[in-house]
DNA sequence: CTAAATAAACTACACTTGTAGTTTGTTAAT
DNA sequence: ATTAACAAACTACAAGTGTAGTTTATTTAG
């Protein structure tokens, strides 16, 4: 298993949101121009070859639904990638943002209420 | 100008790293097992027609340095990455590795008086 | 100057991804 | 039953990536 290309992360978005899904209706999902019907299909049937997608046979037709949650995709892929450029460190991939602006001092004071809530009433 | 793959990405760090590298040097830094020497060369030498490199001729040899900084690659790739799996929010995004434990309020705490710190020195 | 060493260019090939046309099989309407 | 509609399977191909062998050009040691 690896990391996906944008387009086939793309479809996997649209998964996670709809959990179960057809084809069309994956097509549906995506913005225009929308790639041919059957482009969608062969890169969703790629993806459960390679593990990522599921599907039950639905007489003609498969529904799909995601193999990995995209918790898990986000862990095993998209954590490491990011982690990656700063030293592994989570701490520091979230320190360049924080220079970069893209958050505030007050969304983090946020976070971190969130944080102390959730672990007051948790376990 | 698209994502990087994986093996792109290992290279781009070394050179990000090492500022100025001959494709030995860089291929010197990779992991065992190393991949030939032509390979490394042949890879760099796609990354510059791309965009993602630049070099120097040195004789009968180049040495490469990026011409995206890792920063700029993170903004343009990497963030868009991140956030397009949580409603395109940095802050969501790292709510989510809050919870998965990857950072602990200290930490962000000490993110905080980085920045507090930073404003009170800075412009 | 010649030869050895080296590095890049050129070449080649398999695999992956994005794309979609053609064929086949299933379902539904008459 | 026949046919229309539709979806998937099969097929095909271009572009991109990973890999490295072969050839060529440059540098350096004798």
């Amino acid at each position: 298993m690896k990391r996906l290309s944008e387009k086939e992360e793309a479809l996997m978005k649209i998964i996670w949101k709809m959990k179960k899904a057809f084809a069309k209706d994956v097509r549906e999902e995506l913005p225009n121009p929308k790639p041919h019907i059957n482009t969608v299909a062969t890169t969703m049937r790629r993806l459960a070859d390679k593990g990522f997608l599921k599907f039950e046979d639905f007489g003609a037709t498969y529904r799909y639904s995601a193999a990995i949650s995209k918790k898990e995709y986000t862990n095993r892929f998209v954590k490491p990638l990011l982690t990656g450029l700063f030293g592994n460190s989570i701490k520091n991939a979230i320190s360049f943002f924080a220079e970069e602006e893209e958050i505030s001092v007050e969304e983090l004071k946020e976070i971190i209420r969130l944080i102390e809530d959730k672990g007051s009433k948790g376990s």
